[in-house]
DNA sequence: GTTTTAAACTTAACATAACAAGTTTTAAAT
DNA sequence: ATTTAAAACTTGTTATGTTAAGTTTAAAAC
């Protein structure tokens, strides 16, 4: 660490070690599953006391980022794409379910306020949306619409939605999910939510939004699913913390 | 800190530290909203080093039971009865909201069957139910059915439930709530509910039914609210861990 | 080759020291 | 009395050691 560093001082050195230790991960330098170096040559790279160099790692311990075993090595965390929490959002009555989706809409506009104000995207760029409805058995059970900044947009358009899972896409290419947060509330079906659904309209829908963080703590990804409520239930483990 | 506790080893010392400072908040010597002495007084009383004694703190910190600022203290967090989680369930549009509740139900039965199976009531003992309508500002927005077991049962009614929430009485006389489930989901407003919530018949409420589990792992209560969806949202922090 | 042993790695735990940065208390100045 | 400044607290950050405890690797013994 360099001398400027300590003398700008604001920032606690451990923060900036966090912070190369996560631009290693999100460039992909260190991927998930693998072993980053061990503390003593990160202390070479970094000119670090071991005490900073171990705030900044069991930090990103407790943040789920990074796993730790004595006598083997640190890793970085190998988590499923877009499953954050223990909560398990879809419990579907069937196992044997067979899902797949059919999008609706794939489309860059100026005109997504609201998840240009939560994905913090400046008036002058675009925000991409994906729209789907998932089938389960040949059912539709729910209206996805998922909204991200262009830039990721433009990656999401380059893969083949109709094969990849959007959230598979984003951590392939745009590093980990880290911390997202869900509104859920309830609705009643329009018209054309109902059609797209086969049910009746009013019938009362679960309605979810999300906004996704990455590790760098900038928004990833705001979306919005309706789920018919015959077919869904939302469950959430709760604990002190 | 005693010898014989290096020697036995085994269980790091930040870990007895922790443990000890547990016993003071659990034997009340420190009670929640309490500063507990100095980092320098604990060193003298806990004869540990410094980094230690942070380590056990740090980790308290961590997960919720101890909060720490710099140049004012380190205090015992204070957990609103009943809340569990980072999740603020009720998020009303206004901060003036009166709220209060009115009382509709309060019955011991053998007939409440699904409550019955999830707590685990056998089918000689009743079950408690405790159900009320909750007022902001004179609307009615939810309906509260709370099922207990018949020995809490009637702790509850021994106390002024018109005064007192049923989880803060439950806390003071029960120990306090470790973990709960949430089940949400939508409905369609019976034209029961809608007469009490004062809403058209069919209109989508949220459904929330919540099973809690006390410190000895067993079930403590179990509670189905419903709420208007104009005037509630559920909010869930997700993160990886 | 197989097993055993020791060495060389890894992270975990603990102590001591010094300084920085907030907050409160106290004493001084007005 | 009120304001100001200094001192005395508090927790936060960083550095440098040391020893312990797991895991892997390499050498030695068989």
């Amino acid at each position: 660490m360099e001398d400027q560093n300590k003398e700008t001082g604001r920032i606690p050195l451990y923060r900036q070690i966090k912070q190369l230790i996560i631009h290693n991960i999100q460039t992909k330098h260190w991927k998930p599953g693998d072993f980053i170096p061990s503390e003593s040559k990160l202390l070479d790279e970094f000119n670090v006391s071991r005490t900073t160099l171990r705030q900044a790692i069991n930090s990103l311990v407790q943040e789920g980022v990074l796993e730790s075993r004595q006598g083997k090595g640190t890793q970085v965390k190998i988590h499923p794409p877009g499953k954050l929490g223990e909560h398990s959002t879809i419990m579907f009555q069937e196992e044997g379910d067979q899902f797949y989706s059919r999008i609706l809409r794939m489309e860059f506009s100026f005109t997504f306020f609201q998840a240009q104000k939560h994905l913090n995207v400046p008036e002058n760029e675009k925000v991409f949306l994906f729209e789907r409805v998932r089938m389960a058995d040949g059912d539709p059970i729910a209206i996805l619409q998922f909204y991200t900044p262009q830039h990721i947009g433009e990656l999401l358009i380059k893969s083949d939605l109709h094969e990849h899972e959007p959230y598979a896409v984003i951590e392939e290419n745009n590093g980990i999910l880290k911390q997202a947060t869900d509104w859920v509330s309830a609705v009643n079906a329009t018209p054309h939510e109902a059609d797209l659904l086969g049910i009746r309209g009013g019938e009362s829908l679960v309605s979810i939004s999300r906004l996704s963080y990455g590790i760098d703590e900038k928004p990833v990804e705001f979306s919005r699913t309706i789920y018919r409520a015959d077919r869904f239930s939302y469950r959430v483990e709760l604990a002190h913390n």
